[in-house]
DNA sequence: ACTAACTCATACATTCCTGTTCGAGTAAAG
DNA sequence: CTTTACTCGAACAGGAATGTATGAGTTAGT
């Protein structure tokens, strides 16, 4: 089992720069032969689980170390450039699991994260600094959709990485600010 | 050439429902032989440039016809609501498209397109309604990003159809509003 | 030195999709 | 009626990826 980190890492890797890509790939890019790769995962679905999983646990990792107390919004931000360079390098693994993982198993892993967020978000609307004539699943959606977004521009050259973060935090909260504010 | 219509409509079909669909899905939804979609469309790239060509084609009609003339707020409010059902239609023909046409060919066809939403936005921020402290291309991947967005929680059973464009909408004139505005 | 766990490359069977070829059927237009 | 355009199914070759089998090499612990 000593080459299980390296696989997970370079299966990381790969699928970040091609969601399309080959067990044989994936093999090479761990300095592994391909059958110690099934060895290890014995199809390709598991495989891509358990990266998913590898990436989301770090994450929460990362995020529970976070102090997302005080004003909501401020504690928006820091969320915001915490989590935004987890989303960009595994933006394309998720791509992956989507099209080889069964219907509810990506939502399952990601409860934990998104709970996160979610209790934040719940709380700036209940203290009023939030808008709450939207449902708080919809300004879920608004920040995972608007991540994905940035790291396309990054993909497709448009954006430089050190200006997501900013950007990201910048429309948010005019996002989430309530309707009529100052 | 008679049946050129009804491939398209089905590669549309088809390919908003499963990325991968394949050559003889798309044939035998449009009641084709598989030899006879060949003859029309000598490759799967053709096929897909061809089709996403025509759904930007009706698009660009359907939007030319719409007035963005007045307050740049509320013709935005206009043009979301309008594009939005076209987004969610082509979402996943736009998925296929990018794994496999040329680089830069998706940004080709969507010029025209594109243009429209950006003239207005800069329109917008000249007159003093938008926020200018971010770069209009980024406003652009905002709405892109949210469209999309929007359609993904609609196939995961999280949003209603009719509810996406209203909601939209107001996410969208709150992200570009002025940053201290009333 | 011996064993157990881990590793490797090569090769194979299977499956699926693409793109092509063939020979023949149909339907409208002249 | 005959030509022309369009269609069809069946079958084939090629490539690519998955997953399996085999036999042998390496490393670590005892």
């Amino acid at each position: 089992m000593r080459n299980q980190a390296a696989i997970l890492a370079a299966t990381r890797g790969m699928l970040s720069i091609n969601p399309d890509a080959t067990m044989a790939q994936i093999a090479q890019a761990a300095g592994v032969g391909r059958v110690t790769l099934y060895g290890h995962f014995s199809s390709r679905a598991e495989l891509i689980d358990a990266a998913l999983a590898d990436v989301l646990h770090r994450g929460n990792r990362v995020l529970e170390q976070l102090d997302l107390d005080g004003d909501p919004r401020e504690a928006l931000g820091r969320l915001v450039v915490s989590s935004w360079k987890l989303v960009d390098e595994s933006r394309s693994l998720l791509a992956a699991a989507q099209r080889e993982l069964p219907e509810g198993r990506i939502r399952d892993l990601h409860r934990d994260l998104e709970g996160r967020v979610q209790r934040l978000l719940e709380r700036g609307q209940h203290e009023g600094l939030f808008r709450a004539d939207l449902p708080v699943d919809w300004l879920l959606a608004t920040m995972h959709a608007l991540m994905h977004g940035a790291a396309n521009e990054i993909a497709a050259g448009r954006l430089e990485p050190e200006d997501a973060g900013p950007m990201l935090r910048a429309t948010l909260l005019a996002a989430y600010a309530l309707p009529g504010d100052a």
